[in-house]
DNA sequence: CTGAAAGCGCTTACAG
DNA sequence: CTGAAAGCGCTTACAG
């Protein structure tokens, strides 16, 4: 089925049209329409000509000159790796973030742009490119660009990051307390009474990730259980790459040589062993237990539920917008800007049904 | 930790700025940096001289003066609702579409800005405020708009619709074929021995929640299956509220008349049964069997993992995008617009673990 | 208190 | 083939 439209080449009304058919200058009716103060000084029936003839024309002010004039967007950039693996699973982490950001933008009438990046240093110039006066500003999600790269961003656009794994001159970050969440998940798993407990580590060059193992051996040394490094396998966040580790490890695994609990480096690892646990009739928790990191919507639509660390996602991502926004309110003045390097939000503990006590211990206890 | 920065007050550099240093004008430095045909025009000496002056300046063209000047942004608009309900739960739906937005748009080189709306009655003005020249288009996913409202819809913005509950005039709506994915799905368990089919259903007004419910009823009718208003429960697709309705119904339903399978709305009303089901000592697909619809990752990370209708989401947002551009192009041009009415895509049954032979097959084929 | 003018940074159409 | 001029639609600073 298709259709003809004869597109009517009428140009959108301009304030100049507003003002000609109120009888006024563009001027007059740019300040009644904005609602400037300068506005008061407009005679009220002429305001009231003035907002019907927008009425009339349907005018909308157009963002491109306003923005010229103003050098103001209105517009906040969201940079960061949307797309967790070629085969597609969405980065949960991204969008949790994301989806507090735009809340928050809306809130203050910004709109979000969004850069989807495949990788940092590949995409640097994306980046750049993207810092041409379309946004105001810019928030990094889980920043990694390498030393040689960061000359490279452009210095007249203010930046926020959060989770960033490079460090940026005059960018403040938001980073959560990882160390914590993970010290406290790994010593519930301790508590519930594992002594065994298999960490699938993030890559080690993501901050975050070295932030999660030095939890869980702070954790485990303060049980007094000595680290030992089989028990800490690599896998990284990426939920496709995952499953053939913790394929590949299961196989060549001795059954009986498992550990009673695992921690994973996030939640959709998590689910990865999970599903690869049902695989080979491993149940959770009954024969294994299983936590991850984020508390993200995977957490909760898995069966059972996660126990996880929970990290204010979206929270961060509200938190972003409003430093952003102050520092380019403050690049447009000349007052000094004191944001902080760093702020850090706390973690917490969620606990659900994916963690029990190790099946020793239930037998133990029944026998 | 605080810090002060002394702010250069140091504007980005202009195209006249590139063009004085090179010694040019700034129209001669615009040319050969936009690489249009009249750079070749350009002695390559010259060339080579403006474009060191523009790295020397770090020139970045001005995405708002540009897009003044050539009445186009590069940037594409996406309109839905991006929460699912007030607890939160991110509509796994929409950043399907998102993400095929915002990949067929980078290799387009176009932005993506999002509009996130709670309600699209309510919000329909933020709608016609986003059409102000900061996008040159918008795509608008799974609309319900008033007849009403519909006028308010700026007439210069081209749109695209997908999944649209509204008829909108010279939209193109891009659909898939909800109806037979239902009808498949059902036929699948009949197939597999089922004759008391509960479907969950998504609220009526909702274009493809009728169809859903037309397919169920199709897949009956051609097995012979009376169909039973009992078995009909709506739920919507918020997992929120269809989880208290899920909780409700079973709770008023005698457990031995409960049905052998379940065709849920979509996938998280899929995963709020799984839960609930198992609350209740259900075992899927042993007790029960549960299918679903719309295969988002949802579906891949529930355990048993679910069977279900898969739409093509990514490429459905893909689509949109490229349509959309043809629609901007047309726009800017006199040609006229041949554009197809409605694009209907397929679907596909995804067949995984949660649905199985009804118990009592299965005991009969044992014995 | 008001409106005419200049300017935001770019591109396009038009003289030389 | 080149560059000066006009214009995109708005706002801001400045004369009247």
């Amino acid at each position: 089925m298709s259709r003809s439209v004869k597109l009517k080449r009428v140009r959108a009304a301009t304030l100049a049209d507003v003002g000609r058919l109120a009888g006024v200058s563009a001027m007059a009716a740019s300040a009644v329409i904005n609602g400037a103060r300068t506005s008061s000084r407009i005679p009220p029936l002429t305001r009231d000509r003035i907002l019907l003839a927008a009425a009339k024309l349907r005018y909308r002010p157009n963002a491109a000159a306003r923005a010229l004039a103003q050098r103001c967007m209105n517009t906040l950039g969201v940079a960061g790796i949307v797309d967790a693996g070629p085969t597609g699973g969405l980065n949960q982490y991204f969008l949790e973030i994301f989806n507090g950001v735009i809340e928050c933008a809306a809130r203050h009438e910004q709109n979000t742009t969004v850069l989807a990046l495949h990788d940092w240093e590949r995409d640097i110039y994306r980046l750049a490119a993207f810092c041409d006066g379309r946004v105001d500003g810019v928030i990094l999600v889980a920043p990694m660009i390498p030393d040689a790269c960061v000359s490279i961003l452009p210095e007249h656009t203010p930046f926020v990051s959060l989770h960033s794994n490079t460090r940026l001159p005059s960018v403040t970050d938001l980073e959560s307390d990882e160390e914590t969440g993970a010290y406290e998940i790994v010593h519930h798993l301790v508590a519930l009474g594992h002594r065994r407990i298999l960490h699938l580590s993030a890559d080690p060059v993501m901050v975050g990730g070295q932030r999660r193992v030095h939890g869980y051996r702070r954790a485990l040394a303060d049980a007094h259980i000595p680290f030992d490094p089989a028990l800490m396998v690599p896998t990284g966040y990426d939920q496709f790459r995952a499953r053939d580790v913790v394929r590949e490890w299961l196989k060549t695994t001795d059954r009986r040589a498992l550990p009673t609990a695992v921690f994973a480096a996030n939640d959709n690892v998590a689910s990865v062993c999970l599903e690869e646990f049902a695989e080979i009739g491993l149940r959770v928790p009954d024969d294994i237990s299983l936590v991850g990191f984020d508390d993200t919507v995977a957490a909760r639509t898995m069966v059972p539920q996660l126990s996880t660390v929970r990290q204010p996602l979206r929270e961060m991502g509200a938190k972003a917008v409003e430093i952003l926004l102050e520092r380019i309110r403050l690049a447009h003045g000349t007052e000094m800007d004191e944001s902080p390097v760093t702020v850090v939000f706390p973690t917490q503990l969620v606990l659900r049904a994916s963690a029990d006590k190790p099946a020793a211990a239930r037998l133990a206890a029944v026998g």
